[in-house]
DNA sequence: TAATTGACATACGTAGCGTATGCAATTATT
DNA sequence: AATAATTGCATACGCTACGTATGTCAATTA
């Protein structure tokens, strides 16, 4: 017969997951400043001393919670170009992709908001934000094949996800998201097509 | 003989000010979190009593420095555009302007960093409305005059902003802000003149 | 079965925020 | 001019939340 009891690296597992849950949980719904540590350890049956013995401090959670939320993008990312039928048209959903996830409140709050002021530049994080390193790539391998014109793809990167990034807000908090998203891609799409060199510009 | 006391009103206001200059010091120097406030009050000779009195609480007062910090941020950008020959030129310099200005520690810690954490998204902050606006009407303005393509103004105003922005909060966060700077403005340049009409283009 | 490790809880000290209250100086009232 | 009302700011207090130091019990190992 088989022990009920589960082994003991699985409680450890469980006991993390549980506390990685819970950070994720209260940080996205009141900010990382607002979340008391006392307060969702409780809320997963656990205390502080857990917390503590295995993140070190609540920055370490928060390194964590970020790490697990970022992976969870970079797949769906991942997800999106590879159906896409060209490089550029994977590039140009991809990015609304990123723009579609940048209006999920959890991914505001954490990645975006509380990201940047708790751990600093996303680009050092543990875990190198894999968004925008994904956009990267795209746009040094469409530079070396003659599709857009000659610029620095990590550069260009970060312009494009901050340009999504107010995209994404300014159509959460549009009176008519639906319209607004309509512009907001359009534009975008405008954006983009300018990068393309100039024999392939349709307008 | 004239008193030698100050008016009471011009003795509020001084207070007021070494408040704003003593929490602006010190949210540029420690950061938000980091400053106490009765360190800093207590640095310009006075109480958490006199900062709750003037400005509801420790938000309140980095409202207020913000406020402040980002009226100068204005007039610079202002002075800055009126110089240029052409619209474009105004627009293109205004904007690099901007990203320039993250250079600056004290804008890159309190505007850049601590300021969306504590107060929100930076794209509802009024003084960002202001901005979004000026470029809406430089835009609406460059497409009459047949300088760029057919591009929704409002709509591009956000994505360029939030361009700038993300831009400006690369170089804050990065550990050579110089160089950072320089790869930023030059990618900027190349994504705005995607923009122009063909005739124009130079790349 | 005795010893040891380690996962997690408990207990304590401390810093910092917000509120309630106090006071003194200015302004208003008569 | 004398008293009353206002208010700018300080003082005092309680509370929350963090970090550390220590305790304890189960699981592994010898």
């Amino acid at each position: 017969m088989k022990t009920a009891h589960k082994t003991r690296s699985e409680m450890i597992a469980e006991t993390r997951a549980k506390l990685i849950a819970a950070g994720r949980k209260a940080f996205a719904t009141v900010g990382y400043t607002n979340a008391s540590m006392d307060d969702f350890t409780a809320e997963a049956g656990l205390t502080r001393g857990a917390l503590y013995h295995h993140f070190g401090d609540k920055k370490g959670l928060f390194e964590s919670v970020l790490a697990q939320i970022d992976q969870e993008m970079s797949s769906r990312l991942d997800a999106i170009s590879a159906k896409a039928k060209t490089r550029w048209q994977g590039f140009l959903d991809e990015n609304i992709g990123y723009v579609e996830m940048a209006l999920e409140p959890e991914i505001q709050r954490i990645v975006l908001r509380d990201g940047p002021a708790v751990l600093g530049d996303p680009a050092q994080w543990p875990n190198a934000n894999a968004c925008i390193s994904a956009i990267t790539r795209n746009l040094a391998a469409l530079k070396e094949e003659g599709v857009i014109r000659d610029i620095d793809p990590e550069a260009m990167a970060r312009l494009i996800s901050g340009a999504s990034l107010y995209a994404a807000q300014w159509i959460a908090n549009s009176d008519d998201p639906g319209a607004t998203s309509k512009k907001a891609v359009k534009a975008f799409r405008g954006l983009m097509e300018g990068l393309l060199v100039d024999g392939k510009r349709a307008s």
